[in-house]
DNA sequence: GAATTCATGTAACTTGTTACATGATTTA
DNA sequence: TAAATCATGTAACAAGTTACATGAATTC
């Protein structure tokens, strides 16, 4: 369901082709969203056939032709009854396949978690180090409009997620490494 | 795929039926994964169906007729090559419903997403609170054997990783009530 | 007498993934 | 000349959700 919101408030600001939109959700959103275009294209068909989308063709001389998605009055409503909900009890539920691999841990190999861990980790600083550049885009472009800086102020709060996220993931790999390692030499 | 390697681990221990599996996952594995009975029943004829389990049934006299499973020599050895696929770059990817309703707060109204996000603060305390007794269950329980000891230094990885997320939470909750508060009074 | 537990599923649907297909233009 | 960009998708599949169905035994 998310994804579908998430193209009614892209679309909400510009119309936009699923290409174009694709390129949002895999560059800009990327970091807490992604779609492969399959999806993306399926779904727009899906939003138009509810009315909340109108499409039309433009025809481009040198490139394909382009198909514009529009919202509709109706799917200006539908997102804004969407936003306004907000009960988050649901988002709590975190499946995390890490986590049901590490709960098996003992039948596998110690050395291979531990050095999964440590990439882990790796992982989780380059995420950070990225977050900061995000960070500094943001401040960039918030002063081209008064819109643009008051939408920002949630943006930066997407991206203070992610990062209060990846320090807590690279607290946790330490946590874990410790424990691993001085259970281990308990064993030599 | 993680919920097929996750009832072939908790079979790898004892032959259990879908109930009892059922049980498992909503249960004891709930705050990390969970799973409805129509799919665990579907996977496990699919795990059958590919030879990872075996399958006999038990007559009751009172109760309803049990399908026990068992897990099979290539079922254990497909669990074990996928417990010892330790590269966890894929479940960095954290789709987040939360974060896409923030992206686009600035087209809502802020006063029900305060009240929101006290709401998910209070939540994540009352995780937090859960996690605790968890602990508490393992310490109990982690006397009973040498097997059950060594796995649950694992348990209370899982648990740990789990406190450490609900403690973000309740930080990001806090942060994005008073970026969201000033900026209230700012607009008075 | 009502609700819960035990124990099995099926059906229909939504969401997300993987792989494939087309074909011109532009950049390296 | 190879790769990337622009721009559209389809097909098949895997994973997850919601709703429904059955029926006895036990507990409140």
């Amino acid at each position: 369901m998310s994804l579908k919101y998430g193209l009614l408030g892209l679309l909400d600001d510009k119309s936009m082709t699923g290409y174009e939109l694709m390129k949002y959700f895999n560059e800009s959103l990327n970091f807490f969203w992604n779609a492969q275009t399959s999806q993306i294209y399926r779904d727009l068909g899906i939003l138009e056939k509810n009315g909340f989308l109108e499409s039309k063709i433009e025809k481009q001389s040198t490139k394909p032709d382009k198909k514009l998605y529009t919202i509709t009055k109706s799917g200006k409503e539908s997102l804004l009854l969407w936003l306004n909900d907000c009960d988050f009890s649901s988002t709590l539920k975190n499946r995390d396949t890490l986590l049901i691999k590490v709960f098996f841990s003992s039948k596998g190999d110690c050395h291979k978690l531990i050095s999964g861990l440590q990439d882990y980790i790796a992982l989780n600083m380059k995420q950070l180090e990225s977050y900061k550049k995000v960070n500094n885009d943001i401040d960039k472009y918030s002063n081209i409009s008064e819109k643009i800086h008051k939408d920002s102020i949630y943006w930066r709060m997407t991206v203070s997620k992610g990062i209060i996220l990846a320090k807590g993931n690279i607290e946790w790999g330490y946590e874990c490494l410790e424990i691993l390692k001085s259970d281990n030499n308990n064993n030599l």
